[in-house]
RNA sequence: GCCUCCAUAGCUCAGUGGAUAGAGCAGCUGCCUUCUAAGCAGUAGGUCGCAGGUUCGAAUCCUGCUGGAGGCGCCA
């Protein structure tokens, strides 16, 4: 089983290149030889352009020189070079190197992706709803985007510990579970529930809780109490919260299970771990004398960031009233993923909105030294959920919209559109098919726009099952499985032909898959799924033009066995990419 | 007031300093006796918010402006 990455064409010509300018100017040697995909040709190297002016000569010359060069250097792989235009270097890559790096690509169980984040431990914060409330619309994204992220760090090496940071902890508690004890036959347990959840229930309760707090005093202090009782360990208290959050973890559970998120009970890591270690983090903020008294509070002043009457922003580390607040838990927060969970990188998946915040955070721990070295915090924001109006996505009653609702919606409107391109399907299968197109079309629509732009959920868009959805990615797998499917056995695995010419739509296809690992790469490093669900696209579009120009099971051998081997690696590239998204690639719909 | 993000086709969005800025949707014209038409081909649609600057070359980098969103002390 091999690791090591396949060198992509497109890095083999630019080594080449690179070597090209050396042989012309030695003093160039260390110029970037910008090799890109072209239109043009296979791939162009726009070197000569940017070099020309800083030795003085033409850059058609000298872009006439390196293609000389080009010529000499021993490299299998570069078929022809041509200058053109102003000074372009157009580049074809051998019909036999192509065909080299499908076969290799196939035998290689990665696809021949590398693994450059291999050992680094990457601590991932994403999903983090609140116990006793309904995952809504709110928790889509971050939990979509998060789950992506673990999974290609993952995939490239990365030794990844996901956290889901719950909202398992604050005074409101006191209130619901002063009015469950009250109210002993309220049903809020997952298995005395149909048709509803625990935290549908206990949502529910807490208003009739919170309507009662308000309107009867006697209740309040009871409540008030429990907080207390709450807060210093009563075991009879603490025994009823983890019964409330045990039983919101299952309703969690049970949306993670549908969406095909990663979080396993044990990446819980929720507020309330860090209530014992509030005190030795500040008391380390207080003795470096980063934390210092305000108004009262102990505060952590940003020394470039000020409010609107230009005074300092702090960070609350604790309050007036002795109290602790968010500020204080992230602190505690990014102290124990860096000092004991030994984090080199640390994610946070957050709305946009909490920049600043992180912002702050950050340079906390960075004076107080716990950011140090090579460990990075980065704060991985995205935009909001709008609805069509442009607003913020509500409901109708101008409700915030509960996930499940939401991928209801979703997989109802696939069930319609699937049945009505089946009429014959059994309805277990139209089921299954109408989930994972639903849920898949909800995923892929969240990840395939830029994160940090707001973006406009619209269902009949993503459900239309036309274009640049997720179904077209499922789809074009589906085409792939069913003609490796109809070929059977009968077709050994056997090496690619290399001497074989290609055609456009078949180089093309190769030449899309030979750069999977490079897109992986890149949304490793720079934390943008997007990249992948546009890579995934395109991937799906050239194997259709394939697919409408170049038969395959028609076609005579060596050829239908070349195209055999582009159908296999295609399959394979597009059910690992869509597993990187967390989406389903079904063989049949 | 300050800070951050955003502005690309009618709509929703891509776009790594490189050649003529691309997709999808919605329009219009065609294509199912061959591996799934959830598809494909063609057509039409653009002062890349505005103005400067840097560069051989700018949607992309810099500055300013306009418009939008968000944030800025005890709620996460």
């Amino acid at each position: 089983m091999s690791t090591a990455a396949i060198v992509p064409l497109i890095s083999q010509v630019s080594t080449a290149v690179s070597e090209a300018i050396r042989r012309v100017r030695p003093d160039l040697a260390e110029a970037d030889p910008v090799v890109r995909p072209s239109e043009h040709a296979d791939f162009q190297a726009n070197a000569a352009l940017a070099l020309a002016k800083r030795v003085g000569s033409n850059p058609r010359e000298l872009a006439a020189a390196f293609a000389d060069a080009l010529g000499d250097v021993r490299s299998g792989s570069i078929e022809s070079v041509d200058v053109s235009g102003p000074g372009f270097l157009n580049i074809a890559v051998a019909d036999r190197a192509v065909w080299q790096q499908v076969s290799a690509r196939l035998a290689d169980s990665r696809h021949g992706v590398g693994t450059p984040e291999s050992g680094r431990r990457t601590v991932i914060d994403y999903s983090a709803p609140n116990i006793a409330k309904e995952m809504h619309v709110g928790h889509l994204r971050t939990t979509i985007i998060g789950d992506c992220l673990a999974r290609v760090l993952g995939f490239l090496g990365a030794d990844v510990v996901r956290q889901n940071h719950l909202g398992d902890w604050g005074t409101q508690f006191g209130m619901l579970i002063q009015y469950l004890d009250e109210h002993p036959d309220a049903a809020w347990h997952q298995d005395e529930l149909t048709g509803t959840s625990s935290v549908s229930a206990l949502a529910v309760l807490y208003k009739e809780a919170k309507r009662l707090f308000d309107a009867d005093p006697a209740f309040a202090d009871r409540s008030r109490a429990r907080v207390v009782a709450l807060q210093s360990g009563d075991p009879a208290t603490i025994a009823r919260w983890r019964e409330i959050v045990a039983e919101s973890e299952k309703a969690f559970r049970a949306i993670y299970d549908r969406l095909g998120v990663l979080l396993a009970p044990e990446d819980s890591v929720g507020e309330s771990y860090y209530q014992p270690k509030l005190a030795e983090t500040i008391a380390e903020l207080e003795a470096a004398g980063i934390a210092v008294e305000s108004d009262g509070a102990l505060v952590v002043f940003s020394a470039d960031v000020l409010g609107p009457e230009g005074d300092p922003v702090p960070l609350m580390v604790r309050k007036r009233d002795g109290g602790y607040g968010y500020d204080s838990t992230d602190l505690a927060t990014i102290r124990y993923r860096i000092k004991e969970l030994g984090g080199e990188r640390l994610i946070y998946v957050t709305d946009a909105r909490q920049a600043l915040h992180f912002r702050m955070i950050f340079d906390a721990a960075r004076r107080a030294g716990w950011l140090a070295g090579d460990v990075e915090a980065i704060h991985v924001a995205y935009g909001m959920v709008l609805g069509l109006d442009g607003r913020p996505f509500r409901s109708r009653e101008g409700d915030t919209v509960r996930l499940v609702d939401l991928l209801d919606a979703a997989v109802e409107r696939a069930r319609d559109v699937v049945a009505g391109k089946d009429p014959d399907l059994d309805p277990a299968e139209l089921d299954q098919i109408a989930e994972q197109a639903g849920i898949g079309a909800v995923k892929y629509a969240d990840l395939s726009t830029s994160r940090g732009k707001d973006y406009v959920f619209d269902v009949d868009r993503m459900v239309s099952f036309a274009g640049n959805t997720g179904v077209y990615l499922q789809y074009a797998h589906t085409r792939m499985a069913a003609i490796l499917r109809k070929a059977g056995s009968s077709s050994p695995a056997a090496d690619v032909d290399g001497a074989i010419s290609l055609r456009p739509e078949e180089r093309a296809l190769a030449l899309r898959l030979d750069t999977y690992g490079t897109v992986v790469t890149d949304v490793g490093a720079l934390l943008e799924p997007h990249r992948l669900c546009g890579y995934l696209y395109d991937l799906a579009r050239d194997f259709t033009s394939f697919y409408e120009t170049c038969h395959v099971l028609s076609a005579d051998e060596p050829i239908r066995t070349n195209r055999l081997a582009l159908c296999r690696l295609a399959a394979r590239t597009m059910q690992h990419g869509l597993g990187l998204l967390g989406i389903a690639a079904p063989d049949r719909m």
